[in-house]
DNA sequence: ATTTAAATGTTATAATATAACACTATGTAA
DNA sequence: TTACATAGTGTTATATTATAACATTTAAAT
């Protein structure tokens, strides 16, 4: 088991408190505080988690979520649902989904080790409106 | 049938010839000798572009591709393969796994209007080396 | 011909991300 | 425990990616 660093921990701390993605530069707004002063040292934190698959990075919208997914222990295979209206993001876990996204062969003979999927939409709240 | 104005044109051409997904300055770079002198001339056209369906932007490399696919009128359900040793990018286009994509159904009951899906891993090439 | 929408040109600036270097803490193994 | 290796930190500067605001021009529609 891994053991996050004083930075990390401040960092994921604040990713995992947030309702929605954070972007870099507000995530060392809100560390400031904390001593974390400058953009290199939330990067370098963010690149350690979401290596070990602490957090995920949403393409999209350059921005940074908490794995939602217990049994993400790597940021290999990663699918999200993003609401184009209020933005709410939530990581996707279904298991034919990545099941099929896994075994998928492309003719061209890729060897594939991961993935990234973005669905865009209108979440259940924002359809209603 | 949509006509491309006089720097969208200029911006898909070199897109379209380029062997790899290029990124935003180097095609301004390539076009400043055609009159196209400002970064928001070059962002104005490939935001047109990509909402048309002529180009595609790689999400994880911040670049621009065009579309290979030439029912893809619209960017609105793409997927790609990525090479992460020699950065070659492929779009997929593959109606099993578009067909599945676009049906799939979240739990949360978000209806989706677009998805976009980066495979990433060793080309053929990149695998024999 | 008049109106409307789309595209252009330009300057300035915002937002996102990395390079380079010196230093410190932590773990591993002789 | 000392040497070594690896990972993490702090700091300054800079590179890269993208948009705001405003004036003007071109193309399309009525
Ligand atoms: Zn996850
Ligand atoms: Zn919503
Ligand atoms: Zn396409
Ligand atoms: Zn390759």
């Amino acid at each position: 088991m891994h053991t996050l660093s004083k930075n990390q921990q401040i960092i994921f701390d604040i990713i995992d408190k947030s309702p929605e993605p954070m972007k870099a530069y507000s995530i060392l707004f809100n560390v400031q505080k904390k001593g974390i002063k400058a953009p290199l040292q939330v990067y370098r934190a963010l690149d350690k988690l979401v290596e070990i698959g602490k957090i995920h990075k949403i393409e999209s919208r350059n921005a940074f979520i908490a794995c939602q997914n217990s049994s993400c222990q790597v940021s290999k295979a990663t699918a999200f649902s993003i609401c184009e209206s209020c933005e709410k993001v939530t990581e996707i876990n279904n298991s034919s989904l990545s099941k099929y996204l896994s075994n998928f062969k492309d003719k061209a003979g890729m060897k594939y080790s991961k993935y990234n999927l973005e669905f865009f939409g209108l979440c259940k709240k924002c359809t209603t409106k």
